[in-house]
DNA sequence: TAGCCATGTAAAGCACGCTTTACACATCTA
DNA sequence: TAGATGTGTAAAGCGTGCTTTACATGGCTA
């Protein structure tokens, strides 16, 4: 399962642990789905999407 | 988590057993989700949003 | 009634999602 | 140089996602 999570972080400027904290998560969480250690729970990709403003489908790709 | 996967297994006048086999998992694990017992994860949400011809969006409500 | 199909549930076991704590390294800036 | 910030990674621990096997119930039909 392939994402978007580091470009669209780095569009829109913000660190991990921005991220992290924004979505209520660890920053090793984030770090984790970034570089590809796991996939989040499908709580957290509601999260991620709503989080960036884009349908799930839009973020992740199988 | 909540779901629409009942109804639309319904509408689509399929068993559990059937979907299980579609989307290449247990029995057990279709019913767990129709009846709240966990969420799937999020590429078998992938997969289920595919089978349905739906955003993951349009069947799972956070 | 006997048998089949659909559904619900349970227990044991394995892998994954997420946590906290901690360390390493690179880059920047005072 | 020292300190702060951002990223990557590791280990231990807990709960969840999914498996297999198995049993119980209800509705349908031969």
């Amino acid at each position: 399962m392939n994402n978007l999570l580091k470009e669209l972080r780095a569009q829109g400027g913000i660190s991990q642990a921005q991220l992290a904290e924004a979505l209520a998560v660890s920053r090793q969480t984030v770090n984790a789905i970034e570089t590809g250690k796991y996939d989040p729970s499908l709580p957290l990709a509601f999260k991620i999407g709503s989080f960036f403003g884009k349908p799930i489908e839009d973020i992740f790709k199988p």
